[in-house]
Order: structure tokens, then sequence, then C-alpha cells
DNA sequence: ATTACCTTTGACAATATTAGTCAACACACA
DNA sequence: TGTGTGTTGACTAATATTGTCAAAGGTAAT
């Protein structure tokens, strides 16, 4: 399973940024960036989109792939976590569907 | 769409107990319990657990409610948000069954 | 071996979010 | 009036998340 965090580390190496000058361009601590990347720290939605920008990289894939996580954060050890989230797409479909 | 809470009060009147008592019981604060229920914060799934077992009624209907209704709270708003339940639940299943 | 990069690590501080407390309010009705 | 109901908002406390920083260890070139 390739994460964020691992995607965003091999679009970084392709585009020839070093983890400082990344960090730099988008003005976080160096630290950060790299527990994003091992998955240490969580990423947040905001930064997902400025690294996509500067490699240069559609970011709807990170985007859900990042949602995506956050969600089976959430689910983490749940019995019930498949079911919860059929409901939820049900739900979802459903609101978008009727513009509730 | 039944929310929780709704579902919750519901059950608490059919079960007799006022507002307070019911609190009481499962040792929370009235205020926190009466807001809960109409959605203005969000449950705990422990508080959840207790108010099901005060009431009699199995849990797992409402655990998978719960669990959803904080799923899409995260994706609130976010354009690519059905896409990325369904990876998430690709994962998932993916996970339960190799017990990753 | 020193210089110049790189990434990782951990301790700490700052901030934001969430949870809990409390007192007062409004309503109903016996 | 007095008792029980649910709701509200302001406040504090607790917890979680983020950010900062300094130091360490690696690699490679000179």
């Amino acid at each position: 399973m390739s994460t964020v965090g691992l995607q965003l580390r091999e679009l970084r190496e392709k585009a020839g940024f070093s983890l400082r000058k990344a960090a730099v361009a988008i003005d976080i601590d160096v630290a950060i960036l790299s527990k994003m990347e091992r998955g240490e720290r969580k990423f947040s939605k905001e930064l997902v989109l400025k690294l996509a920008e500067l490699y240069r990289t559609n970011s709807d894939r990170l985007v859900i792939d990042f949602l995506s996580e956050k969600v089976l954060y959430e689910l983490e050890g749940e019995e019930f976590g498949l079911e919860a989230l059929k409901v939820a797409e049900k739900q979802l479909k459903y609101k978008k569907h009727k513009d509730v």
C-alpha cells in the first residue's frame, strides 16, 4: 500500500528537491516534512496541495488517498468499520443526488 | 436522515428516562447529553455504548451510524469524498481479508 | 578530517480542539 | 408556588495537534 507520504516522497525525489528545499518552498520545518513523508505525522490537505503544485503533479489522486487515509485512521480497529463506510457512502450519494 | 443523537433520544423516551436521569446513569452532565442528542456536540463511542446498554438496545446499528457520521464529518465539503470512501473501503476489505 | 550537504530524532513550547462544569433560563402543570 | 422537564451560553480543564529547535548520524567530495 502506497501511502500519501511515500507517494509525495517519490514525487519529491523525481522533481529533484531535497527535503530541506521542499520544506522551505512550502514554508514548513524540515522535521515536519520528514515525519509526514514517513507517516509519523499526518499531512494536512493544504500541504498536500502545496507539494503537488511544487512537484507539478495533479493533486486529485493524492487528495483522494489523503482523505482515505484520514478515514481509515478514524476507523482503526473498529469492528464495524466496513459497515460504517457503506452507510457513509450511501448517505453521501444521496446527499450528492439530492443536494441536501 | 436519523442521526445517532435522535435515535438515542427516541430510545431514551421509549425507555422512560428523563434527560437528567439518563445523564446521571451514565455519569455525564445533562447539558452534554442534551447537546449530543441534538447533534450540537459529537458523541463518543463510549457514551453511545453506555446509553445503548441503559436503554437495553443492541448497539451495533448505533455504533455503525456513529462511525458513519464521524466519517462524513471528516469529508464535509470535500469534492472527492465519495472517491475517498471507495478507496478506503477497498483498503479495508483487503486488510480484512489479508489480516494485514 | 573538515566541509557541506542530506535526513532523522526527540524534547519542548505553542496552539487549537474537544470535553466537562455550572448556573440560569423557559416551559409545563399539578 | 414548587417540581420536573429540556436548553443555552459562558467558562475552565484536559487533550491532541502542530510547530520549533538543536543535535545526531549518514554520505560524499576535497
